[in-house]
DNA sequence: GTAAAAGAGTGAATACCATTAACCATGTGA
DNA sequence: TCACATGGTTAATGGTATTCACTCTTTTAC
């Protein structure tokens, strides 16, 4: 407390009026420190009992205040959810950059194979974030607030996205002409083209789509358990599926394929 | 309640030690028709408003009585939701069944065809109930209940299982051999084979899961609509897949399948 | 036919939860 | 120094699950 005093002091020393960003005053330098402990909090509430356990009350429990002080940091429960949801979209995405970052720029397929790999890894180790960010807990968020649909799913199109486009790029890609997709098809695939921000023939954005469904369908098989009492291990249907895949795009399995 | 009583003293009259099934006393009924009415309104609440708006106390009300008399039928609020669950798993089966009853006998292709869309259709109509049986819901069921495990998964494998079985034994597939196949894959295929009862190589196990993992995605995509913003008509994804899946296994789509 | 036993409901109590309103102390800035 | 904004508090309202004690009714046994 008293250290605190003592800093803010020379920060007002230091600058009154133009304040630079860096000066923070005392207030909101607590209420910055309060606002990041809570949304530690939510997160580890909602990690560990699920979005459920995700409550005004514990939060804040959790970091020694009433629960009423909360609304003066988030919009109700509801505003805590959408804030872990921000935090571990963040996150996730940042998961799946380094992933390929430990690749070989150069090597398409390990690209490919590794942000794959990590979204399943990222959504072994956290179940819950999974459910709020593609599952069941999504569609609660996205009805109340306004600006999330499609968050996740665009960043992930976009993200992957990147690959796709620079396999069509080279050529390797044997996709559908468009005028051999279903019309209604074309035009929903021209939709989310568009709302993605891609740049290829929907043939591409076709089999991105494929490649997805196949994907999505392992995930939530593993992280909703339904087939836990055979596949415990889920890495050999993991990896059968991602030698299909690269097949379907022309690739093959990477030698030099780097994961943690 | 004067007639009922009526019906009681007649029921005393034609049977008191032997009772036939058929013959309730009136406590039995009564209790018969209240868990019936409880069971019903859970359903229709969970429908309505979401599993978390199955309430014991909802339940309740629309039954007519005190919370707390609903522990003498359920196990409390958890009770209620399994008992939801047993109800809509019992008739999920059953519409498959049916839709599988209305095609051709010896139409494989339309079989499979008409089951997977009635998978499709009512998952969708009963977004809630997909949550419960095969989505997130089922998970947090599962933890706290012991018989439920594998439920869904069993009942689905086993009635997919038939056609599979017909095919095999038709020798249209091209599947893996035995020994192609990863040892730690081959080992869990067995494990699922032996769990949910089929006799089949576990080349025509890996297929099922193969196909089951797409058509599962292409249902939770549709049913938490994280791709609603460009795809909200599923039926064209939908039909590209089955015209996929159908190819897998050495199908074509039938001219003379029957949806309703 | 009557009395004991079993069953099914109620009300009260406990313990959570979210949310709002009124209020108070303190930091901020002129 | 002083007015004001900010951020916390307590109190109150109303929702939830669940347990317990109790009562009334039905069933069953004698």
């Amino acid at each position: 407390m008293a250290g605190a005093a003592c800093s803010r002091l020379a920060g007002m020393a230091g600058s009154r009026e133009t304040r630079p960003v860096t000066e923070l005053t005392r207030r909101e330098r607590l209420r910055a420190e309060l606002e990041r402990d809570a949304r530690a909090a939510a997160r580890r509430l909602a990690a560990e009992e699920g979005v459920e356990g995700l409550t005004v009350a514990a939060v804040a429990r959790a970091v020694g205040v009433t629960p009423p002080a909360l609304y003066r940091y988030f919009d109700g429960r509801a505003g805590l959810v959408r804030a872990v949801y921000d935090d571990v979209t963040a996150e996730f995405m940042d998961t799946l950059a380094q992933a390929v970052r430990r690749q070989d720029p150069d090597d398409l397929s390990s690209h490919l194979h590794a942000a794959t790999r990590a979204v399943l890894d990222w959504s072994m180790a956290n179940k819950v974030e999974f459910d709020l960010l593609m599952g069941a807990a999504y569609a609660k968020i996205a009805d109340s607030e306004e600006g999330i649909p499609t968050v996740i799913a665009r960043e992930l199109g976009g993200f992957f996205g990147v690959p796709f486009a620079r396999l069509w790029r080279e050529g390797r890609l044997r996709i559908q002409a468009d005028e051999d997709i279903d019309p209604v098809l074309a035009e929903q695939l021209r939709t989310y083209r568009a709302r993605v921000g891609l740049d290829f023939p929907i043939g591409v954005v076709l089999l991105m789509v494929i490649c997805w469904r196949q994907i999505y369908g392992l995930l939530c098989m593993v992280v909703y358990e339904h087939h836990n009492f055979a596949f415990d291990d889920p890495m050999p249907l993991f990896e059968h599926m991602m030698d299909h895949l690269l097949g379907i795009l022309g690739l093959e399995r990477s030698p030099r394929l780097r994961v943690p």
